[in-house]
DNA sequence: AAAACACCCTGCCTGC
DNA sequence: TGCAGGCAGGGTGTTT
């Protein structure tokens, strides 16, 4: 599932192949993403036919690729099963490609998504776009823990929530998140603001996981891989998301599963008490 | 106002 | 062997 680790392995990946190619056309399959919505072929022709790619990075799980017009570009957000890669044009298109982007010099970038969870825009300037600018500090760059205290002492959902919702942290998922609270020690139903005390330890739990993820190229359950096509090695890393029933690596205590809001939630009951 | 929940989608896996 | 049903969890819109 692509979260800050996947996204940003991605965006390296991609970066010093886009950069400096120009934009030549774009086509979609006229299918639409996410909530049902078309993908809007004409402001994407806008912004970047004809453009040159000067960027591409990350801002929490969205994937910014910009041109050289100010600020301008378009922003990709991966859902759970979206692929990002940049393929010679020849080559066979994968199924559910939705948008391609012709560069010149013979290359498409291809989005595809099985599940349509995902979607393309453009922004005139990205920043403008009102899911980015409602977004939460990015963990890795724009958190303090004092910002993080203060932020969790004026929540009053469960810790883990609080952790999934963008507005308050940027790029957390759910298996980062269910890492980092393990190793904060944190149980996932913790009110917010009972947590905010041990800020300290649960910024430097979400660093750690994240950082881990990067390093080993991300977390690949089943569809997850990076723009060479690679899959990641972080989920042999995992302490418990996915482990119900196996040994907590700690304590040797068995991890559980439960549901939270319709999400699978997985801790330790003995080093993640209550 | 914030929190809880239903919903979108497809592929894979399980159980009958 | 075939098929129904459950599950995966991103974000958003609606309800509580």
């Amino acid at each position: 599932m692509p979260e800050l680790p996947e996204v940003e392995t991605i965006a390296r990946g991609l970066a010093p192949v886009l950069r400096g190619r120009r934009v030549e056309a774009v086509w979609g399959s006229g299918l639409p993403l996410h909530l049902n919505r078309p993908v809007d072929l004409r402001a994407l022709r806008a912004v970047a036919v004809g453009r040159t790619i000067r960027r591409v990075h990350r801002r929490g799980k969205y994937l910014l690729i910009e041109v050289e017009e100010a600020g301008a570009g378009i922003v990709v957000h991966l859902g759970m099963t979206g692929r990002l890669r940049v393929q010679p044009a020849e080559a066979p298109r994968a199924p559910h490609t939705h948008v391609v982007f012709t560069l010149d010099g013979g290359g498409e970038l291809r989005f595809a998504d099985a599940r349509r969870f995902g979607w393309v825009a453009a922004g005139t300037p990205l920043a403008a776009l009102a899911v980015l600018a409602a977004l939460g500090p990015d963990p890795l760059s724009d958190l303090d823990a004092p910002r993080l205290r203060d932020l969790l002492a004026a929540s009053r959902a469960p810790v883990k929530a609080f952790l999934l919702d963008q507005r308050r942290v940027a790029g957390l998922g759910n298996i980062y998140v269910a890492e980092a609270l393990f190793r904060a020690r944190i149980h996932p139903a913790t009110p917010a603001r009972r947590a905010a005390s041990r800020a300290p330890a649960l910024l430097d739990a979400i660093r750690a996981v994240l950082e881990g993820g990067i390093a080993r190229r991300g977390t690949t359950l089943r569809d997850y891989v990076d723009a060479d096509g690679n899959s990641g090695d972080n989920a042999r890393a995992l302490l418990v998301y996915g482990r119900q029933g196996g040994p907590c690596r700690r304590c040797g205590a068995l991890i559980r599963r439960r549901v939270d809001g319709g999400r699978a939630t997985f801790f330790c009951p003995k080093c993640q008490r209550r």
